[in-house]
DNA sequence: AATGAATGAGTCTTCATTCAT
DNA sequence: TATGAATGAAGACTCATTCAT
């Protein structure tokens, strides 16, 4: 009856099915199944949410949100570029890879509630800006126009998230250190950036 | 005898479930929608494909292998391991990126028929074969292990497809001019290919 | 709460259902027919039952040991053996042959979920002990082995169940009387017991 | 395009279709299912048959009137009524029980095209006549009226027949000559009749 | 607020039959 | 006559959502 019980059962529900729309999918995980892993009943998972899109919406957007202002805080805190860099390659980036489920929703069919597109640009825009301040006054990278550069980036997160995503199935070890690793070879090998 | 199977209805079927799984996704799109599309009777479609799966795995799989084999051929004509790395980044990739409901479907969450990690594999371990061989006897990239290699070119395939993917969708214009333009331009500066 | 699961439904359910399949067979009774009967919505049917085949299987099951254990509760109170056998043949015959459509559909080509041998085994296996019993110590009956009197009473269980079932259908008059009443008369006569 | 070369077709549809509907029933053999065993195509099937009913209705029609004129016919030789009764019990009954696929189709829920009633009360009408002038200008069985023992024997008939149709089924074995054994018995005990 | 039975549109697929070749 | 592709009604079952209790 208190609000923070509510507010537990709508993390609850967000829980479940987060692990359940990330590993069978959102499309075959039915409410009975959310209804299942949470041990509520349908009535109530329906008193939290609208709809099941309503629940992936959540799921996603406060996923984000949170990992996003977090390291907005962050980086507030840090003084030069070079240390934001840092921070969102060393601080974001990893957590997010942390957060399997997320990136699976974020990938996945679902896409008409989750606004991926949304999410790429608002970070890849951050990153984007904090590389063009580095370079302030300087010349950029030769050959290199702003609009690809931009999409660079997208392409370099994209890519990230769909590899860590596609990791598990795979065969060949795909590992996370890798990622990393290749992305800041990268940074460094063409735009310079040392990380 | 009675009317042959008309592989031109074979091929009306594959092209109206391409466009309607590329634009609605596989799980909402139904047979009835594709009977809509196609003019076709269901039992006609299932005189063609004996499921639905069945639709979506030929899509997939004979769009690739069509552009593989193209893409083969091509670069069994191809004297250096340079000219191979050309083909692939003038050829083939364009021509992936052209084929935007393919790469819908690809990246969708019918993953389970579409076995995308077999042709990121297949289509990665070539690249870093050619790359390998680029290099032969040289010391390769410093700081940069083959395992860590391997899955940046990945990561950058995986990114490439997601982009040209969510480009209808983004308001920030992302062209493939500018995808393609920065792979080589990471190519170029962190791996030193020439391309 | 919500609503209860409501017994009633469970039970409308199952007898319209079982006049349906009795009179139009198992495979020609589709959900649709027992929806319409029932006045339920197909829904409402499968909270109740998880499929076609457990519906019949239900029929079968529950009114087939109703049956078999109201007389086993009858001849648990019966002294000879002789009783015993007066208590099946007045007993439970005449209330099994009431029972029309479940003599149908016990013959039916549903027979997969009937499981009818089981219930032929049983019950003759119970007339097989009392007719042993009956002559215990004796010589039994010349000429008959054991198992040809097993298969004997199998032959008239299964006669005696399809001659019901054929009744309706047959211009000639078949009674259910005479139907006992020829059954009485072979006992007396082939295997001396007097019914 | 002789008569002969379509006979042999018509027989191989019988033929086939008499197995697949005796061993998966009526409703679950398909048309399909009766192409693939004869090797036809589907409209030949149809040029032979006006429908899948059609088929039943011969393969029990001819296969119980080739059974009936043969007997028939070795009666017409026969000079008493004795041996006559011998000829069906030793003739008629065992062929018929070596016919188990004919004996499923006739038992089975295709039962509106098989027009086992028919069957019956002929069957057992001769029989009926047999005994009748067996004890002609007699007394007949005291106790047992005429319609009684016509149900008797019609009791008897289809229990034979079931029986032998459940014999595969069940774990208790049931044997052929148990059941002739049994009706032998039976007959002599009850009816007085030697066979 | 919580519950879970009720609902019925919608899903994929099958199959007897027709008919163009 | 033979063929088998074409047809589409019908089938069993699912599931997001509502609403009586």
């Amino acid at each position: 009856m208190a609000r923070e019980k509510d507010e537990n059962k709508r993390i609850a529900v967000l829980q479940s099915s987060k692990l359940l729309f990330s590993s069978k999918g959102f499309m075959n995980t039915s409410i009975a199944d959310i209804v299942r892993e949470t041990g509520m009943s349908v009535g109530t998972i329906y008193t939290y949410f609208k709809s099941k899109d309503e629940i992936v919406r959540a799921i996603v957007e406060e996923g984000w949100s949170s990992l996003y202002s977090r390291i907005e805080a962050a980086m507030a805190g840090a003084q030069s570029v070079q240390d934001k860099l840092k921070l969102l390659i060393g601080g974001f980036f990893p957590e997010l890879l942390q957060d399997l489920p997320l990136i699976h929703i974020l990938l996945s069919e679902a896409i008409d509630y989750t606004r991926l597109e949304e999410k790429v640009e608002r970070i890849t825009d951050l990153v984007f800006t904090l590389l063009k301040s580095d370079r302030a006054g300087a010349e950029g990278w030769p050959g290199v126009s702003r609009q690809m550069l931009r999409t660079g980036l997208i392409v370099i997160f994209l890519g990230v998230l769909n590899a860590v995503k596609i990791a598990r199935r795979s065969s060949l070890g795909i590992r996370s250190e890798d990622i990393l690793g290749f992305v800041e070879f990268m940074a460094r090998g063409s735009l310079g950036v040392q990380l």
